[in-house]
DNA sequence: CTGAAAGCGCTTACAG
DNA sequence: CTGAAAGCGCTTACAG
């Protein structure tokens, strides 16, 4: 293994000089600066993480919390995780990837031993119990996904009563009367997943003030469950002229259970999705939706932790940053149909 | 911060029969070690994994490295990640996501810089330009995925050759004597995906033995493309009575072919897929498939990995492990209907 | 502008 | 069975 003190024999300088050299932290004559830099690409140098950890306390590593709660939708997961390690690159850091099923009991040991310089939080639950922990941590840490109490934490995550309303709105500016909306399963809220109820609660406001009437129904998150359920709400109010789905396996079902029914959208039903753009190319989701903007909550979580790491921004001045929803348009809503 | 110093300092011992006490790796009285393990629960003492790593080069870190290609199915690859991740930390390990565009140099940078003790190589391409320095590198590094030369290195992989005659001998014994394969789009194959070809192939060959026409077709990753080709290819043959799908989008989006051309499956046509049982059940893919096995790929990758590390492997003896492929019957398969 | 030395927090031969 | 000391490979005050 070749360390720092065969570049300075091979320089011709102190095992200082050629540390100063390399990180620039004090001035150094150019003719010095040549000859170790010549030496660090002659001999292939590069530094022990372990040791300039030691020596700084510091890791260049970040560390990403995922969380999987059964019946969600994991796949998503994979944008979120993407956008923070393509971030945390551009900025100089790598990713630990912690899936640990005691998301509390990783923390403290990821925590304590020092293997990161700071934490992103995936998926962060209403009243989730790696908060507590979090916040008395010596690494700052940024959650992704609002929970109850944000409480001297960063937070980002998609505005999910905006996007509740502006499902509602858009469709009822149609002339929409009569809406359905259908969440992910029971389970993901009761296991934290507040952006369900916060989303639908939002909604349900929106339509009572507009005079929208709104059939609200939690969803079995996979096949064939999801597809009765969608068939059955469409008999149960066959007045609704809209659909709104905060359920990425109700989406993926619904075409199947249109065409069996015989109808089409948005000739007699308007669709409103919640889920990424990716996902709707990949598969047949011909729906517009609610971009979930993955990447971009794990790219702004992550410029935000490092600016912590880095001291570069007020200790005192947490953020809470709601994204604005946006509907990406793929054709699915219009006026309701005329009845006879 | 509280170090082993503060735990021998509490315990009344010197810190190396602290650190003794808490690896075991010399007989300590019991006394002692009640005393140390006290000490360590009263000051919460967690070692810091940089010092140890600069201690005993090793850091209990495994280091990941995923590649995207484009029009690949990208959110498979989580299931590999999970494999990895969960298993890695059932054998005493963290894991290090390497995501960076550039996999060779990724893989210089964390090997030089000792951040993990070895490597997994997600999605290896037939000629995959990471394994020339992975050979040389100072950390084992196990593959998932077949390269064309996989000389010095284990592997793990689904037998894609298998799976491609398993796929025609099974509808061939239904009875079917013409088929259509439609693969994963050529920009894979291009890319490195060598498992593409290696399937096409399989099937090919197994289909001319066998005397049953095989129609072969690398096909978009995404609607609305896809849909269209589908539907092409059913008119072009329309005396097919069997669809080998190896391409994740072309499953997705069938249900919606078939019902708008009045087919049913398997009545008319009888459908393989390949893909993750994961998949079948959030997406609406009804079909009979051989399982991708991701996890216990990633599952397997790990403990060899780790037996490397370990060194409680023969250095001279790598493996080559294609897991035997399986068809999850959904029932989308029966003999081909009669013609009149 | 440069060097000699101490220190980061561990582990592990070396002595006893 | 236990302790004092050296060493892992860095960085960074301290001196000059």
């Amino acid at each position: 293994m070749v360390t720092i003190g065969d570049v300075a024999r091979v320089a011709g300088v102190s095992r200082s000089t050629a540390s100063y050299a390399l990180s620039g932290k004090r001035s150094i004559s150019a003719e010095v600066r040549d000859k170790v830099e010549q030496a660090v690409r002659d001999l292939g140098y590069t530094p022990n993480a372990g040791a300039k950890a030691l020596a700084t306390s510091q890791t260049q590593v970040l560390g990403l919390l995922a969380r999987f709660l059964e019946d969600e939708f994991a796949p998503a997961m994979l944008q979120y995780i993407l956008g923070v390690t393509n971030e945390a690159r551009a900025r100089g850091y790598d990713t630990l990837l912690i899936t640990d099923e005691d998301g509390v009991a990783a923390l403290r040991r990821i925590s304590e031993s020092r293997m990161v310089d700071g934490f992103i939080l995936l998926n962060v639950a209403e009243s989730d119990d790696r908060l507590g922990f979090l916040r008395a941590a010596s690494q700052p840490g940024t959650l992704v996904g609002l929970p109850g109490d944000p409480t001297g934490l960063d937070v980002f995550d998609l505005d999910f009563v905006a996007a509740g309303r502006l499902m509602v709105e858009t469709l009822h500016e149609l002339g929409h009367r009569s809406l359905i909306l259908v969440s992910q399963p029971e389970h993901v809220l009761e296991r934290g997943g507040a952006y369900v109820s916060r989303l639908a609660n939002a909604a349900q406001q929106r339509a009572a003030e507009l005079g929208v009437e709104l059939h609200h129904h939690f969803g079995a998150s996979s096949q064939p469950q999801i597809g009765v359920e969608l068939a059955n709400l469409l008999d149960a109010h066959p007045e609704a002229t809209g659909l709104l789905l905060n359920n990425e396996a109700a989406a993926a079902a619904l075409p199947n259970v249109l065409q069996s029914r015989g109808l089409a959208s948005p000739a007699d039903i308007s669709v409103i999705g919640r889920y990424s753009d990716d996902f709707a190319r990949t598969f047949s989701l011909p729906y517009s939706a609610i971009d979930s903007a993955a990447d971009e909550l794990g790219r702004r979580a992550v410029e935000r932790l490092v600016s912590r790491i880095e001291g570069t921004v007020d200790a005192e001045s947490p953020v809470v940053d709601l994204f604005a929803p946006r509907i990406d348009d793929r054709g699915s809503t219009s006026v309701p149909p005329t009845r006879q």
